[in-house]
DNA sequence: AAATGTCACAACCGCCGCCAA
DNA sequence: GTTGGCGGCGGTTGTGACATT
């Protein structure tokens, strides 16, 4: 037996909402409360759908909405939320106080989204995108090659993406899930790195990885992937996440649910997404995006960290900076230098990366 | 100045989970 | 255990504003 409809449409009015039905509707919240919303409209006198109501409300009218345009640390939150949660638009608007899900779902669809495709990451895993280092790879040859057509070119990536150093990049991530002592025999036989000034910063890169990391072993990450790569173990993020939207560390939570790092103890922090997009020092400092551009000046005595975000309770007071530098208040270049920062893939300064452009 | 394309965002639709009867 | 109501969520659409040709 199909459902019933969630209210008698015949009559309901659709579309946007007058001042009048707005007035009506906020006022009637405000004497009553919302209550039952299927029987709010016909109590407040309007001719809508309860839903519709329900929906103007939480996404217009309620006097918490934060409205105006997001900021740096808002949208870094965004992204971060979004590596670990997906598409889990409530949840995500649960940290980012007076944010509405439906506002943080346009935002992430209509920039964040769209930026990420340009720098060849994919939204969706937040990693560099393998179809296009697949692409890249088959356009490789042309790279090196002049006379050749460049399709790469031709069809809007080049911009974007070198082969070479997303294959590297690829190969860097994939080997923090595999063993490190590998990577630089396997760069050897693999003669696509046929560069050997690539092959030999890229050893460079490889012994430092092991100084700076000894152990940086992930145990059951196959894939390129690091971010969130075994399903359950997202899932199981998500549900931590997802059921506890408000009652983060410092909250009213028994205290052994929760590492020093504020981290929720059932995840595993050797899961823990590297949420680092080269964004942090090792330290956790913020590294400026962009000294030279004074659009781009954070805050960086804010201890701004993965563990803070999870940390920031919905109905706690803002540690986000709410007067701090809006995304849209600069370009869109400066905006996609400020993503392309947070791609950075902690290489250290001896691995010359203008060699790969 | 008009036509066309693109963007941003409010609103809708349909599905899902929870809960009470 | 089943059914139906309800609220909530995520995906999608419609439309006005703005930009480009």
């Amino acid at each position: 037996m199909g459902r019933a409809p969630c209210c008698d449409k015949n009559g309901l009015k659709k579309g946007p909402w007058t001042q009048e039905e707005d007035q009506k509707l906020m006022d009637y919240i405000q004497k009553h409360g919302h209550g039952s919303w299927r029987t709010l409209p016909k109590n407040a006198g309007l001719a809508r759908c309860g839903k519709s109501c329900r929906l103007r409300w939480t996404n217009y009218l309620r006097p918490d909405i934060k409205r105006g345009r997001f900021s740096f640390e808002e949208e870094e939150t965004i992204i971060q939320l979004h590596s670990i949660l997906g598409n889990k638009w409530s949840a995500i608007a649960a940290r980012l106080p007076g944010r509405t899900d439906n506002e943080i779902k346009n935002y992430w669809n209509t920039h964040i989204r769209k930026r990420l495709l340009r720098m060849g990451i994919d939204p969706v895993t937040h990693s560099p995108r393998l179809d296009l280092l697949d692409l890249s790879s088959i356009l490789g040859s042309s790279i090196y090659n002049p006379t050749q057509l460049h399709l790469s070119r031709l069809l809007g990536i080049d911009p974007l993406v070198n082969s070479e150093l997303l294959r590297l990049a690829s190969n860097i991530l994939s080997s923090q899930c595999n063993n490190l002592n590998l990577l630089p025999q396997s760069l050897q036989e693999n003669d696509q790195f046929s560069n050997p000034q690539i092959q030999n910063q890229f050893s460079s890169l490889v012994q430092t990885q092991q100084l700076q990391n000894p152990i940086q072993e992930i145990p059951s990450c196959t894939t390129a992937n690091t971010f969130v790569s075994d399903p359950q173990l997202m899932q199981a993020n998500v549900d931590q996440i997802s059921s506890n939207p408000i009652d983060f560390p410092g909250q009213n939570v028994q205290s052994d649910l929760y590492q020093d790092n504020g981290v929720p103890c059932s995840l595993d922090p050797n899961f823990m997404p590297n949420l680092n997009y080269g964004y942090f020092n090792s330290d956790q400092s913020i590294v400026d995006p962009s000294p030279e551009s004074s659009d781009f000046q954070l805050n960086h005595n804010q201890n701004f960290n993965f563990a803070s975000v999870l940390s920031t309770p919905a109905s706690s007071p803002m540690t986000l900076n709410s007067s701090s530098t809006h995304i849209n208040s600069s370009t869109e270049d400066e905006r996609d230098s400020y993503c392309s920062n947070m791609l950075k893939f902690e290489i250290p300064d001896l691995l010359d990366m203008s060699d790969f452009m």
